[in-house]
Order: C-alpha cells, then structure tokens, then sequence
DNA sequence: CATTGTTGTTTGTATATGCTAATCTCAAAC
DNA sequence: GTTTGAGATTAGCATATACAAACAACAATG
C-alpha cells in the first residue's frame, strides 16, 4: 500500500462515502462534489486507473479497486477518529470538526492512528453519528424523509453530504438536530417541501433535500426520552 | 497571512531552525537538509522571495523576512505542540514523536493549535526539551562540549538536528540521555572525539559532533538529583 | 429521427515540484 | 595571477495538479 497524494486521498474517501451513501459515481459527480473541473477529474482518475485505485466500467461507473476501497477505509477511519478527538478531547463544536479533520486525517501515520484510537477508547461513531468503516448502523435505521407524521425518532446519523455546509450544522445544532436527540415528526408537507418537527427544544423545519441525509431510528411511545432527559 | 504548501512551509521551517541553531543559512545547506537537489532548492527559493518571505543577501544568505519568520515560528509551533501532544497524551514514545509530528504540523488549522494547546496546558517545552517560540532555555544553558570533566550536567535539551535520526534518538534514550536526566562528565577525549557520562543508569559515550548539540545545565554539587532521584 | 442536454474527452496552458547535466561565478589556494 | 573547487545558476526535462474552451458520444426528449 504506497504513499498516495493528499489529492488521490480526497478522490478515493468521496467514491467510498457516494458509494456508501447510495449515489451513482461517476465523474461528473466526483467533480461536483471536489469542486474541480471535470478536466481534472478525468486526469486524476487515469492516474488512479493507472495505479490500481479504481475501475472504470463501460457504463463509465467508477469503482474503487481492492486496494482503492482499503485505503478509503483507512482514510474514513481517521477521519472519523480525528472528528471524535477534535469533538470530544478539544472540545470544538461537533458541526465545526468536518473541516479541521479534513486536514488532519491525511496526516496521521499508522502509529498515530493506533494510539489516538486507544487514547479514545476506540470509538465506533464519529460526531454525526457517522460509524467506522467496519461498523454500521442499526437494522431499523430509516432516513427522516421515511419517517411518518406522529412518529418519534432518534437522530442517528447527519449525512456526510450536510457536514460540508457548516451553516447547515450550525443550524441543526441550533435545533439540536443531532445524534442522540429525539424529536417528534408533526407534518411533512409536500407543498413546502419540507417536514416539520417538535422537540422539548422546540420546533424545526427541514427541507425534503436535507431530510434525506438525516438517519433516524423510531422510538416506541413507551420508551420516548428515556436515553436522553 | 497566505496559505503556502508543505513544501514552502518545510522550506520556512528548516530555515528558522538553521538560523536559531547559527549555522549560516545557505542553499546547500538548506539542499543538504531538506534532501533535495540544488537545482530545486534554487527554483523554490525564487518563488519564496517572490512571495515575499525570504530575502537573499549579497552573499548569498537567506533571511526569513518578518512574515516568514512568523509563519516559520507559527510550524515550529505546531511542530513542538504535536510533539508534546503525542509523546504525553498518547504515549508515544519520545524519541520518535519527531517524525510523526513533522506530517501533523502542517495539517492543523488555528482553532486545532487553540484548543490543542489549551487542552495540553500551554506546555513551554516539546519532549526533546527546545522551547516553544517566544520561550527561552535558561541563560546558563552550556552545549555537552563546553561542559568540563567532574561537572554534574542535567540535560536540557537534545538539538533538532538529532531529531532526524531515528536510531540515534533511540540510542539517546537507552543511555537516559533526555531532557530532565542528569550526568556527570568523566572525560573528553580528543584522540577519540567523543565525551564520556555517567549516569546511575551507567555509562555513555557520545561523539563530539552528537555532544555539540545537546544542551546542559551544570548542577551544583549540593543540588546533585534533587530533581531526578 | 432530429434535437437537446448531459457527460466524457481532447487540446492547449499554467504552476509547483522534482531531477540531471552543464555552466557560471567567485573566493581561496597555490 | 592562474587554478581549483564550492556553490549558484541555467537548460532541459518529467510529473501531478489545476483551468477553459472545444468537441465527441450518447441518452433522453420531443
């Protein structure tokens, strides 16, 4: 397993998190989302072709090889871990991690991955609910946008996608829309385009777009805010 | 205060530590320390002038202007901070911390090295003993070279230089020679080049090229392991 | 089937970073 | 003062990463 660029890190975690979120991986997408022309991205994937990261079909999907896909993990791993630190040792801000760690996770060496990992107590989700490569969300797991009016749900999992946005986050967090809290879905107006909650926090309004990125877990009326008061 | 690569940064850096060690900040040097060709060290050199962080005198000397200086001691920094952080939160051991922090430091955005420091208590030292920027080792602060046979010696701080070599720093520990640990020096010899210590953990031999970066204080003979039982 | 629009690719450039080989400059040594 | 050698520089080249503009390929839509 070679070195790789900062750059080819980046391409290869955003195929593994699409892939991971269900979305079609293509170019044109890996370009929006890298915010690089798609000139550059056809370079890049010839590179990463040429050194046994990625295949690409003749439907021009791209799929990470093996090796592109353990190397992905390896860099969610510590990207995960190094949100958990920055979140829960240094106490910054849970929806302000995403960029710091961005940097940081192409950063660490094994030996560092290993320690911080103990230090931490080998967590198993990062701060948006997010779980290491290797661990996965609970069975019932459903995204806001399934949830029905009158349910009461667990916030799970932010999406990837949202924690791009830190003005998104921020506004989550201010409606405490995050993993742990529970809110109760009121409507979801298609009119609107959104969906409507209440919590002991008070109301909030998601888009649908946004709804969708959100993973959530119903919680049976008898056990409501038993984990969180 | 721009954003420059690693590369420049690495560049900045060593060029702050040539400088605070007086050694004359040459190309060569630079060429020789970085690993890097002349030729290379030349065309990186022109872009940092051209960006207004060093400044070649007539005779060749590179100068960090004020911006690189305080860009330079902005890594030493986070360089010294990493260090810290690794080798006392996580446990790594001392004499290897430099190489996993020589990737960390240019991967942590201001709000990391805030909090970082705050979580770590705004250590003064890194684990090798040189001070953070804007902090001093104490004035009577002697290298092993200058230290006389029959002194008691605490070492302060073990040079960066030395930093590089793994199996060196290695060998350091093993013999206790680290910042805290004290000596006594039995002999210098010319004919072999190279100081003898004792310690009650026994004895040393370290070369006069090793000696000369390695920084003591003399300990009283009443003071002797008052500190370091 | 022709049109349109999305996506992929090629072309032509640019910059940062690296190299080797050749050359230039200047001070120190003879 | 001529030579020598260290160090600086130039020339020529390669790769990774980026862009815009033009073009090709193909699916979707009318």
């Amino acid at each position: 397993m070679t070195e790789h660029s900062k750059v080819i890190e980046e391409y290869l975690l955003t195929l593994y998190k699409m892939k991971r979120a269900g979305e079609p991986a293509k170019a044109v997408t890996l370009a929006n989302r890298l915010d690089t022309s798609p000139p550059t991205v056809h370079a890049t994937i010839l590179r990463m072709q040429r050194d046994g990261l990625v295949n690409v079909t003749k439907t021009k999907e791209l799929a990470l090889t093996k090796e592109g896909q353990s190397i992905a993990e390896d860099i969610a791993y510590r990207h995960n871990l190094s949100e958990y630190f920055l979140c829960n040792t240094l106490g910054i801000p849970w929806y302000e991690v995403h960029q710091h760690a961005h940097l940081l996770e192409h950063a660490m060496t094994p030996i560092v991955v290993e320690k911080l990992a103990e230090f931490l107590g080998k967590p198993e989700f990062c701060p948006h609910g997010t779980p290491m490569p290797g661990t996965e969300l609970p069975e019932n797991t459903i995204t806001l946008m399934e949830a029905q009016p009158g349910m009461t749900v667990e916030v799970a999992m932010i999406g990837e996608v949202l924690e791009d946005s830190v003005d998104l986050m921020k506004i989550l967090h201010e409606h405490k829309v995050m993993p742990g809290k529970q809110h109760k879905v009121i409507e979801k107006t298609e009119v609107m385009r959104s969906i409507l909650l209440e919590s002991k926090d008070g109301p909030s309004s998601l888009p649908f777009h946004v709804a969708e990125k959100i993973f959530v877990i119903e919680i049976p009326k008898d056990k409501k805010r038993s984990i969180q008061p």
